[in-house]
DNA sequence: TTGTATGCGTTATCAA
DNA sequence: TTGATAACGCATACAA
């Protein structure tokens, strides 16, 4: 049934390596026999056995992409950039996912099972030894998506966070005047959140402002949570004048939420600001100030560097690093936008 | 540097047959040799290599997946669960995604490309002629997702968009007094619009409310266009004392905001229901009266189906169908559930 | 129970 | 410009 390069041979009259040759190199082969394999091809139907060339070639042109079990938008934005620039590249995306509890087993088999692809982007919500171990285990180009892994050889893409929280402290201390700050991550593991609050804390001193760490909260990234949180703390926090930022935009909005069912008026009372720009952030009242992180740049970028690397082993490591930006919205109190 | 079997087979002094047999049919190999096959197999970290092994057995272990470009969370939703799936039954995923105005040829290239895989699984948001003729191509087992194909053999799994749709109007009606219906929904050649909207229509006569045609918006199942259209209808729907069904989640929540932002006061002046119940449910004020569709499930329920086709080929084609469910929360103004 | 030999569909090398 | 032939790494029929 498959029909195979010496049917297309045969039905030419060539041998199978002049079809080979119209297939790859097409300058070297005559004109009136090109012609004649062409069609020959397009008659049977003919496509090549993505096996046998694979096993030639050593190359399969898929790209493994393991991502974390993530909040919605973040996974599917990922894979929308880095499927779309792939494609671009004549590559396929392989994905798998990886529950963000995972004891690195997980990481490992999925990793270590891509016996098939050209090379592999993963994101790594923590880094731990095990992590660290799998990763090092690598032999195929490695791209670490949001976070670096000391002492293994990769590639990496990473957002610029400080330079956005940095943004969006500025604007809330110099235009909002914000006097006291509230921070709701995710767990004090995660990369992510090990990132903005270093960064939070860090442009909090810079604009004056000290924490008080019974006001730094470790969640888990969702909405739910948040807003349990919220309705524990939000008088509280509304009394104090305090402005609350949280670490993505879904827990903001479970906070907004929270107060608003307590009667609290955002933004006057409790400036709440997300991060990530979501969709949700134009869905939320008061709409979120939040930061711009651009997810799906994220993958393209995962990707391009794979694909860089693949053509040239021997680069030294790269690093991209792509700029997050403040967005302006009400939930910060002050629509302006900052100078 | 990549290890073959021959190398395990150097190593544990047997051929490479047996060390096929310790791969493959591992019972019928001497204890003795198979321990000392194995342990060369763990020293020199030999994995088989995927295309040699795919050349011989004609199977990848490779299932595909086609989506529309589609609006977050379902998206991801099919993914995960695909992939969970996938991944317990052995097989891994590559997804593809084409554009949702696709021509066609986007589709075409996708799934025809698809050399590799055994079996393929596609979601079409728009049945049109292109699309039927590149599905009725696909040589490979085939699954459509949330639709049929006529005319072209392949398994599906749908939901039953009827049942939910009926429970929705019914409580609408039945509970809480709906008199007017209006209809929100995607473009009218997009295929839930088209049952959701068919659905609505009989449930409604049903009911015994009859629905004009200047009812019935076709937009595109984005939370910003829904706002818009909210904009400048949210008053004269009030005035009509009209309950407004919205084919998505997420233009609900835009016809709500919209609705709060003019001043009124939800559900009370303006009974709202979505469908699908992602997360956005949740967070509108009131919270979303909806329909659940169970996405991941969507997911899982393709790769059973695409497995259980490469098993026995020969087997009719079977249909999965999955029950949607009503979830009633505060938006259309009655909360007490259905008996 | 194990080993030998063949073929899977390509690409690459070399000769014609 | 073309064709014969040897890999590529594996599974398997058949021989031992």
């Amino acid at each position: 049934m498959p029909v195979s390069i010496q049917d297309v041979a045969d039905h030419a009259n060539v041998s199978i390596s002049t079809v080979s040759r119209v297939l790859n190199r097409r300058n070297i082969v005559n004109e009136a026999t090109r012609k004649r394999v062409e069609s020959a091809i397009k008659e049977l139907g003919y496509r090549p056995n993505v096996f046998a060339r694979g096993l030639m070639l050593r190359r399969s042109h898929i790209l493994g992409l393991v991502l974390p079990d993530l909040h919605g938008e973040f996974y599917s934005e990922i894979i929308r950039g880095a499927n779309a620039r792939a494609r671009e590249l004549g590559y396929r995306l392989m994905i798998s996912s990886v529950a963000a509890d995972d004891d690195g087993s997980e990481l490992m088999a999925t990793v270590a099972d891509q016996a098939l692809v050209d090379g592999v982007a993963v994101m790594v919500s923590e880094v731990d030894a095990r992590t660290k171990a799998t990763l090092s285990d690598v032999k195929l180009p490695l791209v670490v998506l949001d976070g670096e892994v000391k002492g293994v050889r990769h590639d990496s893409v990473v957002i610029d966070q400080r330079m956005g929280v940095a943004a969006l402290l500025k604007h809330l201390i110099d235009n909002c005047g914000a006097q006291r700050l509230v921070f709701v991550g995710g767990q004090p593991t995660n990369v992510d959140t090990i990132e903005r609050l270093a960064a939070f804390q860090e442009a909090a001193a810079e604009g004056g402002v000290s924490i008080e760490s019974s006001d730094v909260f470790h969640l888990d990234y969702r909405y739910d949570t948040a807003f349990d949180l919220g309705q524990k703390k939000v008088r509280e926090w509304a009394r104090r004048r305090v402005s609350v930022f949280a670490a993505n935009d879904e827990m903001a909005a479970g906070i907004i939420d929270a107060a608003i069912d307590a009667g609290l008026s955002l933004p006057g009372e409790l400036p709440v600001v997300g991060f990530d720009d979501t969709r949700i952030a134009a869905m939320t009242r008061p709409r979120l100030t939040t930061v711009h992180v651009p997810m799906s740049s994220m993958g393209a970028s995962a990707v391009e560097l794979l694909c860089q690397r693949l053509e040239d082993p021997t680069r030294p490591a790269t690093k991209i690093t792509l700029q997050s930006e403040l967005i302006v919205r009400e939930s910060c109190g002050v629509h302006a936008n900052p100078s």
